[in-house]
DNA sequence: CGCCTATTTCAGAAATTCCTGAAAAGACGG
DNA sequence: CCGTCTTTTCAGGAATTTCTGAAATAGGCG
């Protein structure tokens, strides 16, 4: 690996993230290359950065473009494909929302509700069911929150995000608040 | 594995998921068990109900324990060590974020402040730090809303949910809600 | 088409993670 | 302090994941 110390630290760090974060290393590295370099990078550049192999980089790419945090880029007058990360931080954010609620709550969900239909043939089970209803109901309340927030334009978000710790203090006195907002969208 | 279908589909399930969320099958499966069941459960009935080793069990449990997802919890009249899951899953859901935030996001936001402090020694790096400050202000917004957010009260927890939408819709009309709020906090 | 360059696939090697059984350590009552 | 029951540790085998090099595929261009 032959990179500017401030980069290597960087990419080093994210090889080693990887794993917490259900990637492997090299994918972790080739992101955050991708994502500090001011140029969209070709496969070769990569290989040479980071000193892995070839079909490794392929397949770290394959994976990155399906999780839609790395693009095709094409140059003029070069064959070759080009690759870079989005630059808005926030689409980001959003994609990576996205694509681990896709991998790591759908399909919870969906076995959820499939057991929730079968009818209980024991007082185990129908504790059990009691269980997997409560979650259910869990998960739903935050992803019908999340599919909300998640259409929000940056700006509107950040706005909401800033505006979170203010809404907090005001929900402790929630009698009074909500007689505002109902109050606010009757008069609007 | 000997269990009534149902908790045993669930058991699978989590088992199955396990590496997606960064935990094992066995750990996950154990979670599930101890989640859905009536009772503290201990470590020979978890080795009889999902077919595992002993020492297995024992790790998986520490881990567990070491998430804060599974409690042990002492009957009178038994030496052995029982466990359980918190009953309630609004306080599993914020010990989830808790640790994970503790595991995925605080050691990067640690790395990201630490290369921000050098100085950039090259074009090259003085982007790369550019596009690090840019990710480490995301993250910065992310954790601050999320660190008054996790201090609700599950009411509360559960009504900024609920409002979430609502909120949004109002803040597409943005000058208006922050003018609404400013009045408000003033006449408090 | 034939040639050249770029990319993907994939079998198996390498590395890592997971799991087990055996042994050690711990805890308590007698 | 011994015997019994329980839990933990840990070396090494099993399983899984990651990575590589070689071969196959793809995609122009003349």
């Amino acid at each position: 690996m032959n990179l500017p110390p401030l980069v290597q630290a960087f990419v080093l760090h994210f090889g080693e993230m990887g794993s917490r974060w259900g990637i492997n290393r090299t994918v972790g590295q080739i992101y955050a290359l991708l994502y500090v370099s001011p140029d969209p990078l070709n496969a070769e550049q990569i290989v040479d950065a980071l000193g892995v192999s070839r079909s490794n980089v392929s397949m770290g790419l394959k994976e990155l473009q399906a999780w839609n945090l790395v693009l095709p880029k094409h140059l003029p007058n070069d064959r070759r494909d080009h690759f870079t990360t989005p630059d808005d931080v926030w689409q980001i954010l959003r994609t990576l929302a996205e694509e681990r609620k896709k991998r790591e709550v759908d399909p919870t969900l969906s076995v959820l509700r499939e057991l929730l239909m079968q009818t209980p043939a024991s007082d185990e089970e129908r504790h059990a069911q009691a269980r997997m209803a409560e979650m259910h109901g869990l998960i739903e309340r935050v992803t019908t929150w999340y599919d909300d927030v998640k259409r929000l334009e940056t700006e509107n978000l950040v706005t909401l995000l800033a505006l979170g710790a203010k809404v907090t203090r005001l929900l402790e006195a929630k009698d009074k608040v909500i007689g505002l907002v109902r109050g606010r969208k009757e008069a609007s």
